[in-house]
DNA sequence: GCATGCTGTAACATTGCCGTCACACCTTGT
DNA sequence: ACAAGGTGTGACGGCAATGTTACAGCATGC
């Protein structure tokens, strides 16, 4: 824990509640009365998470998730928007516009810190280009090499990504869409059992040093590459 | 509608007030003096709301949410609080303390009625992707998987689901039509008793950690997950 | 042009789970 | 004690989910 969050949010009874709960969480917040402001002070240091009420003076809140969207920066920080209009309509817009999560006013300070917990969770780690390591298994995304104790693992490109993705992911189960998702870029149309067979290749290239039996298949759910037996 | 309330109030005017509204609005309210009191009630049957007044005789409003918090078998019922004082300390305290909602004294019976409306509402405890405790039992969404301390449960999905729907339901009865809707989804035409051969099922992986008996069997109604014996 | 390596898909094989039934057992009321 | 309904239990056929193999297309390099 102990994660930044920037509140956006006119209203200074609410936000100070916010404040104040948050920092009784271990968070740090950071205030922001209108979507300039926020605008600002995601120029100065870039926040884990930002909540964001619907109305605000000059810019709304949706129109400031577009803009944060649109922005390579922000684009990846979680979003959470707070509503008084509890309308369907709205709470789609919201998640269409890119947030994360919404929460319609009036909330209870439970319901805020459960959501707040949920998304910072799955703030999900990122396929970085470092070196990734996983039981005897090492990865490195720059030179392009897999190996197990020193022995080279030769792989192609997707089984490359793929067991890429699974290591920066470990002990997580996905669904074949979601490993769509993350490996072969979303809005990609392939079907499904398409991952069977990388699974399987893969599994195939990972035999011969006995280290297949860590990617194991969750009948019903997808597959999860796991330390535990 | 039609759900069953708790009310924490010694004042017996105010009392009574609830109630006759609470009556009218088609609720079942149960009636509590002091906490002790309220602790007792919650002992036999679980409400689906309940409504604390901050002062109360001996143990005070607060740490009667504190308590019941803190156990299990009431951590998750929703609680709205009353009080006299409109200081937003007094808010924050009680929200703080775990309560999803508070109303100032004097409060209309139509904000009462909206209130208790808006929490029951949101009030369904979730089936996320966060990992649900019981007892000793130990399930991961994410992962996947199920223990008890440490040992893995291997479970099939329909069981996975099954267990899953009653962790984040505990203590409470649910027929099988219910649980038919809650775990295979609404609208499945499947036979109820299909529902028993899963919990037979469920209970079989169970009983080698001794944990079978927490999923009892209630005559007439359904079944249940409870920590009592 | 040919060989090579990789990919996505289809088709077939296999596994494991699911839903249902039949019957045994238990509970309740008369 | 008996009947009547509710629940436990074991077995079984079917089928959906997954494993596996084969193949055609498509680059790339020689």
């Amino acid at each position: 824990m102990g994660a930044s969050i920037l509140v956006v949010e006119d209203e200074s009874a609410i936000q100070e509640l916010i404040a104040l709960n948050l920092s009784q969480a271990g968070h740090e917040s950071l205030l922001a009365a209108d979507a300039q402001e926020a605008l600002d002070r995601v120029r100065e240091s870039l926040p884990d998470l930002i909540l964001i009420d619907w109305m605000l003076p000059g810019m709304s809140g949706i129109d400031l998730v577009r803009r944060l969207r649109a922005n390579e920066r922000t684009q990846n920080v979680p979003i959470i928007m707070l509503t008084a209009r509890a309308d369907e309509v709205d709470k789609l817009m919201g998640l269409e516009s890119g947030a994360d999560d919404y929460i319609t006013k009036p909330f209870s300070i439970r319901e805020l810190n459960a959501r707040i917990k949920a998304v910072l969770r799955r703030r999900a780690p990122q396929m970085t280009e470092d070196p990734v390591r996983f039981k005897d298994l090492l990865l490195d995304p720059g030179t392009h090499r897999v190996s197990v104790r020193g022995d080279e693992i030769s792989l192609g490109p997707t089984e490359f990504k793929l067991l890429h993705f699974f290591m920066t992911h470990p002990e997580r189960v996905y669904s074949r869409t979601q490993i769509l998702d993350h490996v072969w870029g979303d809005h990609v149309f392939i079907e499904e059992r398409t991952v069977d067979v990388h699974i399987r290749r893969l599994r195939a290239a990972l035999e011969p040093s006995n280290t297949a039996e860590l990617l194991q298949t969750v009948r019903g759910s997808g597959y999860r590459l796991t330390a535990l037996p």
